[in-house]
DNA sequence: TCAGTTTTAGTCATAATGACTCTAACTAAA
DNA sequence: TTTAGTTAGAGTCATTATGACTAAAACTGA
């Protein structure tokens, strides 16, 4: 994102004199395992800058808003172009439009979250310019984006306390302890494993497959299909989601 | 809002050769006694276009970003402008960013959302272009506008299952049954005074005050004061509020 | 066969919720 | 002065949700 576009401002004047630029940029976040304890951890993947300004820094993947697409599709689109993901689920984050986001021309980001599954996260081609970094104690990014991720964390950890967001997370069939570990990734603590699964069950939009995951060194696990119908890549904007309560258990 | 801006494109191609125009819009709340039963109810201000496109219907109030503010002060600046009012509430409700919602150049509106308290909203000037409407059964707007109230009007409501927000459609003072009554108003539908009042005194941040509300025919409320010391005219985007839950009662 | 692991069901005390009753305190009409 | 009408405000009670906990079930690996 935040390409310096048409022509670079020489002045204040100039600049003010410029409409502001319009770019789309996206927080992807996926479930990766931790390199310590195995565990799933939120990580997210980043795009290294070529050019000034921020040069040789990380930054979200973006770019200037392509004029056929919709805000989402552009959202979409630069997804593919830079890391090759599809998300199963994709929701507009904020608009940023601080006057000195970027040293020159002044941008107005238009910011998208996404979720992706370990699946499709598995297929993003990483490169020296594509990387994966954990969510949480990232590095220094470029322009203002280590704000961006931290509001798209805190709406993730929000939009978590309602239900059906996890399952984006997720492939189709999973365990009741593997929806467990994605609440305890994303909202870093973790829960007591009966009580959580009594309120899933309660409330969730799940229902039990008669199957059951094997290779485990315990009792198999029976696996859960999600069927909340999430029409996946829609938005949450206008035609959003009335919540529906699940607290956090145990 | 939706100025024809700059240059009116002759052609498809022309029209996808420019960038597209950034708009700041508001849709303002405030609470305005019923024509019939005298109860609150949800108003909100428009303005009438006076140029094409959609000349002569209504409109949101708002205008083509100023390049010397930032998103946030765009919009109370134009809400100062066109209605005259300074909001108690304000925060970024979503980028509107489809296709076709201007007939002429392709318009991305950044819409803001803003509540008032009723002493802010008698000031409001009218006239023959400017109006206000109840929330509720709005005619045809100009654009998309009736897409942008009915998303507001599900965010408000949204926002209102937590605590904080309702008294920025209050005064500084008042008896615990206004605030159900703009719980009533916004929710449309009617709460048990008894278990409502638990509740509030359980979880909000008010504080009864040691005066009591007179006039009335029956016996007098006390009034009460809100704690909550909300910036006001804060943005809920990056640096918002986290959510304190409050339930509906009754 | 046994130890180790996780799944899964269940118990129990506490807190929150919704429906309801009753008294307090005022006004207005009789 | 009394009485009816109104809303304020406190309190009761059954039901449900929650968090902490116990324990059996079902697998693996030694």
């Amino acid at each position: 994102m935040e390409r310096t576009p048409f022509v670079a401002a020489a002045n204040v004047s100039e600049r003010l004199a410029q409409p502001p630029a319009l770019a789309i940029s996206t927080v992807i976040f996926a479930l990766r395992p931790s390199e310590k304890s195995g565990r799933p951890t939120l990580w997210l993947p980043l795009v290294r800058r070529i050019r000034e300004p921020f040069k040789g820094l990380w930054a979200l993947p973006g770019g200037p808003l392509t004029q056929a697409d919709s805000l989402q599709d552009a959202a979409a689109r630069d997804l593919q172009d830079t890391t090759g993901l599809a998300p199963s689920y994709l929701e507009q984050l904020y608009a940023f439009g601080g006057l000195h986001r970027s040293p020159s021309q002044r941008v107005v980001s238009i910011v998208y979250w996404a979720l992706v599954q370990p699946t499709e996260a598995e297929l993003a081609q990483e490169s020296e310019n594509v990387g994966w970094f954990r969510a949480d104690g990232l590095q220094e990014l470029a322009f203002d984006h280590n704000e961006i991720v931290d509001y798209a964390l805190w709406r993730l950890r929000n939009k978590m306390e309602y239900g059906s967001i996890a399952y984006h997370l997720l492939g189709e069939k999973f365990t009741l302890a593997q929806v467990r570990e994605v609440y305890e990734a994303v909202l870093n603590r973790t829960m007591d494993p009966a009580n959580f699964r009594r309120q899933l069950k309660q409330t969730a939009l799940i229902e039990p497959t008669d199957e059951f995951q094997q290779g485990g060194k315990h009792r198999p696990p029976r696996l859960y299909r999600y069927t909340g119908m999430d029409s996946g890549t829609n938005d949450a904007g206008p035609s959003g989601h009335p919540p529906s309560r699940l607290s956090s258990p145990g």
